[in-house]
DNA sequence: ATTTGTTATGTTATATTATAACAACTTCAA
DNA sequence: TTGAAGTTGTTATAATATAACATAACAAAT
């Protein structure tokens, strides 16, 4: 079965592609970003956000300090929290509230509402820019008098892999 | 200021009113819902109901398991936790996932998508259920070749009223 | 180079949210 | 009235997150 392509704003997670590109990508632009509005990116925040970029499957605070505490730094969980708070502030990380995990922002340094799109069979989550999705929720939280500030948006379902894997089974 | 008036669809978190009509609304309706859905709303869960649907501020677990102690019952988690569970599955609440809390369920009974507004000024939530916000979520994600199974839609901002508040002051 | 204020990290303890596992008890229907 | 299913009790523990305070690194200006 095949899908339309996917427009540039919506990334590639559901898609075979050469990952270690998607990791120095990521990394390259954090470089730029935190330059650009003069945050720190310092070894530790580096490695945590290699970490949370290490797949496409969003990663829990205490599977990064495992990984850390793997290749040898004694820390605690404060560590892990901070550095994550700081990825998040710079833009470059989401928290994914309905896993309680950390998935890498795909177009990070733009200011855009997102959409992610969770698959429950592989665990891979995709980030979406779908503005008109956006759109309607404003609008109609407005139309209720509501002022909205941040949309939290997650879908659960069937990636096209999995949703083709499942039909053939 | 004023806001255009809500659809039926829609619930009056925001608006002042009768709380107690809700309370008695929904553990009537809950009633019913069970006896159809051969679910046992035995006393323990009427409770928990009840003390989910006390305001429209989400309520956390260990806030209910508090109350119920308060109350002289001397139990544990998972007691609270298993009489959630049983609500959730019987449509009776909501989990909110950014918050780790639970709100009672303004429309149970019909299967139905909806979004949630939280107002992070009063705490308060309202639930609204907006077909077109659910169409365009399935069909940005359909257009990736994602089957959407399940929508996490929450929305922070500020409620008409505390909107009002802060703009006067 | 040294001071000084700021930011980042280390460290310990603890809070908060949620579940596993098993025993005892109810309820309902056969 | 007994068996099966469902519900509750109970203890322990897992998983996630933060408070509070100490130390270290850094950066800017003298």
């Amino acid at each position: 079965m095949k899908h339309p392509p996917s427009s540039h704003q919506d990334d590639h997670a559901f898609v075979p592609h050469d990952h270690g590109r998607c990791i120095d990508a990521a990394l390259a632009e954090a470089s730029r970003i935190c330059a650009r509005q003069k945050g720190r990116l310092t070894e530790q925040r580096k490695r945590v956000l290699e970490l949370v970029w290490s797949s496409h499957e969003p990663v829990g605070a205490y599977a990064i300090l495992e990984q850390l505490r793997a290749e040898g730094f004694n820390g605690a969980p404060p560590t892990v929290y901070r550095a994550l708070d700081f990825l998040l502030q710079q833009g470059l990380i989401h928290r994914l509230e309905s896993l309680n995990a950390y998935t890498g922002c795909s177009h990070p340094g733009q200011g855009h509402n997102s959409q992610f799109l969770i698959c429950h069979r592989c665990q891979r989550v995709a980030e979406m820019a779908a503005p008109e999705v956006s759109r309607a929720v404003t609008q109609a939280a407005g139309r209720l008098g509501f002022d909205c500030q941040q949309q939290v948006i997650e879908v659960r379902g069937l990636c096209p892999q999995c949703r083709d894997d499942s039909h053939e089974s």
